[in-house]
DNA sequence: CGATAATGATACGGCCCCGTAACGATCCGG
DNA sequence: CCGGATCGTTACGGGGCCGTATCATTATCG
């Protein structure tokens, strides 16, 4: 079940799903709000700031901010921890599901079109 | 020859890549950046500011800036085109024919190491 | 020729993001 | 109880990218 990918396939599947990212309009993520996200929505909660910043290799602000961004479009939202009230927990949506939901479906479709080689 | 792919092994892959891009300071190149590159890299040239931008379904201005600072990268060249002095021709660089492979790498490295499902 | 079209570059105002440094709030150990 | 450690946030100065509008240069065609 190992997934088998040249390397022209890779690039060729990058390009065409970073084409659709580009004229869809909507969906302006930078790189590090993109994995931010992603790490959110596939990693076990519960997700905090240090933590994400631990995971991504980055300072806390730069999770702050993009956690400030990501909340105004209604992808992720905030709750502080009641057991430990420093701690900031890091919670799902409905719109950041369907935002998820959607780049799958981007990737997936641009891999079949993929010809051979 | 196609290339089946779940949708949570998109997703995986997505992410794994975005976080070995977001950790590698080196490249931080824009989703608009990259959709660039890989297409000066991938089509066929020769390449020009309006057909990137139509390509692209950007502004004009998204591309000259993006070559000027991709330029100060050295992942491309610009020269003015000999028989219509209008246009400018993009052209290819070593660097960024490594970036563009570095790129691939990464990708099928981290879809090497997909699990099932 | 001269007017018009086309190409790429530039100016402007605005917005977002970055890294460093500091801050308030909260927890914990002595 | 209180000083230090931890957590997330904010302030600051700097830089990049955006879209619109405009520009200089070059080509085209009557």
């Amino acid at each position: 079940m190992v997934l088998e990918i040249k390397p022209t396939q890779a690039l060729r599947l990058w390009r065409e799903v970073h084409l659709d990212l580009v004229r869809d309009t909507q969906s302006d993520l930078s790189v590090r709000q993109t994995a931010i996200l992603l790490t959110i929505y596939l990693e076990l909660p519960p997700h905090t700031v240090r933590g994400l910043a631990a995971r991504l290799g980055v300072t806390k602000p730069v999770i702050t901010r993009a956690l400030d961004s990501m909340g105004k479009l209604g992808l992720v939202s905030r709750k502080r921890d009641e057991f430990d009230k420093r701690n900031v927990v890091i919670q799902r949506t409905v719109a950041g599901a369907l935002a998820v939901e959607h780049l799958a479906d981007l990737v997936t479709a641009r891999a079949r079109e993929l010809g051979p080689a």
